[in-house]
DNA sequence: TAAATTAATCGTATATTTGCGATATACAAT
DNA sequence: ATTGTATATCGCAAATATACGATTAATTTA
């Protein structure tokens, strides 16, 4: 594309968008249920569960930090990575309300 | 990426990366809420709405179909676009599902 | 029939994503 | 101090996504 003409359209759509594109790839998905299944906030145990180099792994990671799905602390020489209760609910809530908001208005089919 | 690793992965989670990724444009949130309020299930209305050109937004339809989450059938000169009811219920239901399986197990931070 | 309308597709440019190995950094252990 | 471990980041290659104009194909309308 030329340009970005994503700020052409609402911010809710965008950030909607955004956190959608978070989870746009198996391999983040996977990860998050990962984090939600372990004990403790678990950081390399996630590259020995998914079957991807580290670089790849970190970088995925750092997407799903980025969209605020995780979060990231440093402990010690490990790292450590948690769910983002807060987001994960902001994103089931505008996930069901986008859902809400269609279902309600259709009319047509 | 040399290869496409996302066969790595288990079906369930590559079909909900596939939705998400169906909803990972603001463009195409955007034009599955003008499908909703729509009385019709109107197709080149939709290039009006959206600030896009026109090969644009049909392209981004036909991610929407692909995906499932719109049908879309030929009517004389024009097309005819409508939310597939089905397959967005399903969304919902994977996506509640994740964040029940996400927020059940988690047991740290 | 000719002209206009509608929408899909093609070709193309550019941007972003995915993935990896190699490297760098920081801490831990010896 | 040196070695090992854990992770992040860099640089690169290949794949995909985004966007547009131009073209095509099909259908209306004049």
């Amino acid at each position: 594309m030329a340009l970005n003409k994503s700020d052409i359209f609402t911010l809710k759509d965008q950030q909607l968008a955004l956190l959608a594109k978070a989870l746009s790839h198996p391999a983040r998905i996977a990860i998050l249920k990962v984090l939600a299944t372990k004990n403790e906030c678990v950081c390399g145990d996630i590259v020995l569960e998914i079957p991807l180099a580290q670089s790849t792994v970190s970088q995925h990671l750092k997407e799903l930090k980025t969209a605020g799905l995780i979060t990231g602390s440093i402990d010690g020489s490990k790292s450590c990575y948690c769910i983002n209760r807060t987001m994960l609910k902001k994103f089931n809530q505008s996930i069901s309300q986008l859902f809400e908001s269609i279902t309600d208005k259709l009319k047509c089919c």
